[in-house]
RNA sequence: GGGCGGAUUCCCGAGUGGCCAAAGGGGGCAGACUGUAAAUCUGUUAGCUACGCUUUCGAAGGUUCGAAUCCUUCUCCGCCCA
């Protein structure tokens, strides 16, 4: 089985615009294939995550890759899948990003020896001038076929900017300008890429006559439709001081049943077999697969150690007593203590386990707030430096699964 | 450039002088039920030194005892005309 079929069983493949070659291409190892980054934050995150593994998995299976970070298409902002315009972004915080990026980048994907390459098309993108681009590039596309890009369709309602309307043709010369450079002939990107990836394989075709292919992958969907790797909070991270390792864990310890099976596939290295057969799973059993799951992202994400940890945090927290030792927590001093003690909702608002003192007084009166395992409904509650004395610390539970130790320094 | 319409809390969306911290829905959080899932039901969802006080309806001013609501200017957005 090459790797396309391995791709094609994990369910990743979504559009292509020659099946049978990019088979051909990527099955050899032939392929130099680019995948774009925008640096709009200054970390990666799941939905990037994606990205990453199918570029290990090319990589492994000898296929060059190129990583493109969005240095100067960041100046743009995609229009893709948005519905409002983006903030834009100065040059200083994109090339921190860029920075940022890369070095995350580095721990998936093996840039020894050009095995794979990182570039950014600033590096062409910012010298251009705007006369010479719209006679070389301008004249090959037709405004009249962009705008019922699907991309742009939305758009058309609640408004483009001429800004915006440009993206598809920056990311175009991007193609253009790997293919040239590196020999770069296949792209691959999420499947709200695809118009943007096509004009790229129309540019190269019409300014040199020469064929090269695009793929997208599906994107990484929950049951209900939206993108995966979104919490309340914003975005799971892979930077551990943004997502602590504990957290990203339970992150995937806790979709839902309905989506592990695809999660597995779609991110996990976990033999297809395999996976295949936990499909099977029925009811409880599926808790398992979670397990898996979570385990098998944190150890890619933030290795053997972290997993292992987070591992045992949760089993022995949701088992039965609760594991300090990996618990997610917090010192305090005699300095935050008034006379010896400090209010329950002062502690968890000191803490930050929640973001107001109001937030904190409605979970105690909710029943969602425990100290010691004991249940506390007294708003007015106080946690004395007594309360420390047996352990150096107190556990709080906040809700069913937020478990916070905290330690006390005299 | 001209005409018209709009901006409300996390999101959508009511509200056109006091009864408004602002209906309803979505989402979130908590409780019950469970398998750290889903579905369902209940409560809750601006902040604080909390029977009271402070900030919030695009921004700044103004009218008024009193403004999300009325007036002025400004910013942004959409539609139509050029």
């Amino acid at each position: 089985m090459g790797v396309y079929e391995d791709l094609q069983r994990r369910g990743l493949i979504a559009q292509t615009t020659d099946e049978q070659q990019i088979r051909e291409l990527v099955n050899s190892g032939k392929a130099v294939f680019y995948i774009g980054f925008d640096p709009t934050a200054d970390s990666l995150h799941v939905g990037h995550f994606m990205a990453l593994s199918l570029m290990k998995r090319l990589q492994m299976a000898g296929n060059k890759p190129i990583a493109l970070l969005g240095g100067g298409t960041g100046m743009i902002g995609d229009p893709s899948g948005k519905t409002d315009m983006r903030k834009m972004l100065t040059k200083e915080d994109i090339q921190h990003n860029c920075d940022c990026f890369k070095k995350q980048m580095s721990r998936f994907i093996d840039f020894s020896d050009d095995k794979a390459l990182l570039v950014n098309n600033a590096d062409w993108l910012l010298d251009l001038n705007y006369v010479e681009l719209l006679r070389e590039v301008g004249a090959c596309f037709s405004v009249n076929r962009m705008l019922t890009a699907e991309c742009y369709k939305q758009r058309m309602e609640r408004g483009l900017s001429f800004l915006e309307f440009n993206y598809m043709i920056m990311q175009s010369y991007d193609f253009y300008s790997l293919y040239q450079r590196y020999g770069c002939n296949l792209q691959f990107g999420g499947d709200d890429q695809w118009s943007n990836m096509l004009g790229g394989t129309e540019l190269i075709r019409r300014k040199l006559g020469k064929d090269a292919h695009a793929m997208t992958i599906n994107l990484l969907l929950n049951s209900e439709g939206k993108k995966m790797g979104k919490t309340e909070k914003g975005a799971v991270w892979l930077d551990p001081e943004k997502t602590s390792p504990y957290e990203f864990f339970q992150y995937w310890r806790n979709v839902s049943d309905s989506d592990v099976i695809k999660c597995l596939k779609m991110l996990t290295f976990v033999p297809i077999e395999e996976i295949e057969r936990m499909e099977k799973y029925e009811g409880s059993e599926l808790n398992k697969a979670k397990e898996i799951l979570a385990y098998e992202l944190t150890k890619l994400v933030h290795g053997q150690e972290e997993a292992d940890k987070a591992l045992e945090a949760a089993r022995a927290i949701f088992s039965a007593k609760a594991d300090t030792e990996n618990m997610p927590a917090s010192d305090i001093t005699a300095a935050d203590l008034t006379d010896g003690k400090i209010g329950l909702i002062d502690l968890l608002f000191l803490v930050n386990l929640v973001p107001s003192k109001a937030e904190a007084r409605r979970l105690i009166q909710q029943n969602g707030i425990a100290v010691n395992d004991q249940k506390v409904t007294d708003v007015k509650a106080e946690i004395s430096a007594g309360d420390f004395a047996e352990n150096g610390y107190i556990v709080i539970k906040k809700g069913k699964k937020i478990y916070h130790k905290i330690r006390y320094n005299a």
